[in-house]
DNA sequence: TAGCCGTCTTGATATATGTCAAAATACAGC
DNA sequence: GCTGTATTTTGACATATATCAAGACGGCTA
């Protein structure tokens, strides 16, 4: 994943990664509470984090897909405040953190891809933040699917079609929104012909009318 | 700010950071697109940063204090996506970020405080999507004036009594609520008894009932 | 294949917050 | 200290989304 590592330091970063391990849905990857020693980087299937609010709210927090990384909230407390489920079968790395920040310290660019990396996830929350605070109900079912979209294709899937792992009520509280709202807003969807919904198949029908939704108001 | 640094350590970090401005009410520490070069280490004061949309909207992103840092979200792009305004006369020192990576490399506490700082940031935008995506707007300006508070007491300021230097508008950008609301949502706290409010001036009266609003629905 | 359970859809209604507008108040510059 | 501008408060009303409820659908298991 590093990019710039010349072929030894390669070799050094994927001795340190080497420990692939299999999850089946719904396994948990790792739980809220966990004493915090590694990050995982997800290689094949999808995966979610959860926080657990104290008064008994959850939140879905993402969605991750192969290539991307989970753990990193953890850094800060030595313990993991969240939780990650398989969403399908998955192959997930373990990143010992400690090793990681050795290997980092010897190595520039795995460094700076590093806090690259964290950083993307701070840039990422906040979009995630504007869409929350902003964004009407339909903007942000359209902002999640342009993001999938671009994800699958990014990955070599269709950005036209594609199957949902998640459920209305997950989609709901990443979206900061009920269920019946998802649900109701792909009906509109579906009923202006941006979009052909069977439960859990999607197909983009018009991507360029639903980016012109995203930020429209 | 790094813990566990030894004296010998500790100074060459600060001949790292010694490179100490003022700025005055309203004065920017750096723009959108301006490139990334340094973090930002608040010393005195305070500031603001604010994203701007590319369809015109804004959010406010973040109020820091002393002791805390911005600028983290443009390591990933190499230009910064956000904005800093002084709220108010301020102390910022700049961190030029490839001196700290090197620093950061042969100082493993340094290090890790980096990582830890980073991951701090990842968190508290993560309880700042939960605000936003479940929280009513009572909950959510509780939960703003009890971080304040928090945060001034953490600093030897009274957690009680407290001047804001936002405007309502931008608590509201702050929070995903209307000017309005805020307005509204302080007059009610105040006809409960929670709080004294003369315009910018706030006295907590009731901390208890007031923390026990946030996360009560 | 039938039956069951979880998920999804849809409708009727409630409610929190947004919108628009006007007046009151605070603040800055002269 | 006065005047003009920005901010804040408050009211009346609009509307998006939540809530409650019922039924439909789909996928699993026996």
């Amino acid at each position: 994943m590093p990019a710039n590592l010349s072929a030894s330091e390669m070799e050094r970063f994927e001795a340190l990664s080497s420990s692939k391990r299999s999850y089946s849905t719904g396994e948990y990857v790792y739980r809220t509470g966990d004493r915090f020693l590694s990050l995982y980087a997800i290689r094949g299937g999808s995966i979610k984090t959860r926080v657990l609010h104290e008064d008994g709210r959850e939140q879905l927090t993402s969605f991750l897909m192969s290539g991307e990384i989970s753990g990193l909230d953890a850094i800060s407390t030595d313990f993991h405040t969240c939780e990650a489920v398989a969403m399908e079968p998955c192959e997930v790395c373990e990143l010992p953190f400690s090793k990681l920040e050795e290997l980092s310290r010897e190595i520039p660019n795995l460094q700076r891809h590093l806090h690259k990396i964290m950083s993307r996830e701070i840039v990422r929350d906040q979009s995630i933040m504007m869409l929350l605070s902003s964004m009407r109900a339909e903007e942000r079912l359209a902002a999640f699917l342009l993001n999938l979209s671009q994800r699958f294709s990014a990955r070599g899937y269709s950005p036209n079609a594609f199957r949902l792992l998640m459920t209305r009520h997950e989609i709901g509280s990443y979206l900061g929104l009920k269920l019946e709202t998802v649900s109701r807003t792909f009906s509109h969807f579906q009923e202006h012909g941006l979009l052909s919904v069977k439960v859990r198949e999607i197909e983009i029908m018009d991507m360029l009318r639903l980016r012109s939704f995203v930020g429209s108001t």
